[in-house]
DNA sequence: GACCAGGCACATC
DNA sequence: GATGTGCATGGT
């Protein structure tokens, strides 16, 4: 690990100054884990709507807690929004409670559910009507919703060619010196569009990997041993 | 018992 | 606009 002289973390400026460092790092990570994972098959969810609420539940939560929560929504035969629009945002909560933040999530669950009956019918397929950036714009005025749900839902719910940035993004680009640690979510997705062809199923396996990779070696305090990205 | 996990909104300065 | 804080469960 460790920035190479050659890609200072300063990032954007340098990148679109002297992109060709850059797309060599940014497609050489690819093929790294490409070649130790293999394809993630991401998202883990049966639909769009089963996604779609999978990206609210795991905002800051483990997936494995998220897992729980939408195990009770299915058991209970209401994993679809007319019924989970006619729930309270009480009893939404202690159905989701095992993801975490609770009382937050089902307001937040109910806010996405009240635009997606609104503006589609509760009906996900009906969103592909919508331009990808005005259904951004759309997505991120929902309360509860930011940069993060909103492109995980373009992504892997509607199949927009759309890179997603988390929290194990943002760590393994700016430990290998290719993004300042500080930089905004728009600087980071900047430096994958400059860097690789927008591509659905790139897009797509691409930060699958980063959070596979993120979750075994890349954590707060890494641990690189064995890890493919390793210099 | 401490740390970590696939954020976001809101208050305050 | 930057920074701090509340929100909470469950696995390691």
């Amino acid at each position: 690990m460790g920035s190479p002289d050659s890609f200072p973390a300063v990032a954007n400026r340098k990148c679109l100054q002297q992109p060709e460092p850059y797309k060599k790092a940014v497609n050489g990570i690819y093929g790294k884990l490409f070649s130790f994972y293999g394809p993630r098959g991401w998202w883990p969810g049966d639909s769009p709507f089963e996604i779609a609420v999978g990206a609210i539940l795991t905002q800051n939560t483990n997936w494995s807690n998220v897992e729980k929560a939408i195990a009770n929504l299915k058991r209970q035969d209401v994993l679809y929004a007319e019924a989970m629009c006619k729930m309270s945002s009480q009893e939404l909560a202690q159905l989701i409670r095992p993801a975490g933040y609770y009382n937050v999530k089902a307001k937040r669950l109910r806010a996405f559910l009240c635009f997606l009956m609104d503006e589609y019918g509760g009906d996900m397929a009906r969103m592909k009507e919508t331009a990808t950036e005005r259904l951004r714009d759309a997505l991120l005025s929902i309360n509860g919703v930011g940069q993060e749900t909103a492109d995980s839902i373009l992504l892997y719910a509607l199949g927009r060619p759309v890179f997603v940035i988390d929290a194990y993004t943002k760590r393994v680009m700016s430990r290998h010196g290719l993004m300042a640690e500080e930089a905004s979510y728009g600087e980071y997705q900047a430096l994958f569009y400059r860097c690789i062809d927008p591509d659905t199923t790139l897009f797509n396996e691409y930060h699958a990997l980063l959070v596979s990779v993120g979750k075994d070696f890349c954590k707060p305090t890494p641990k690189c041993a064995g890890c493919p990205l390793k210099r």
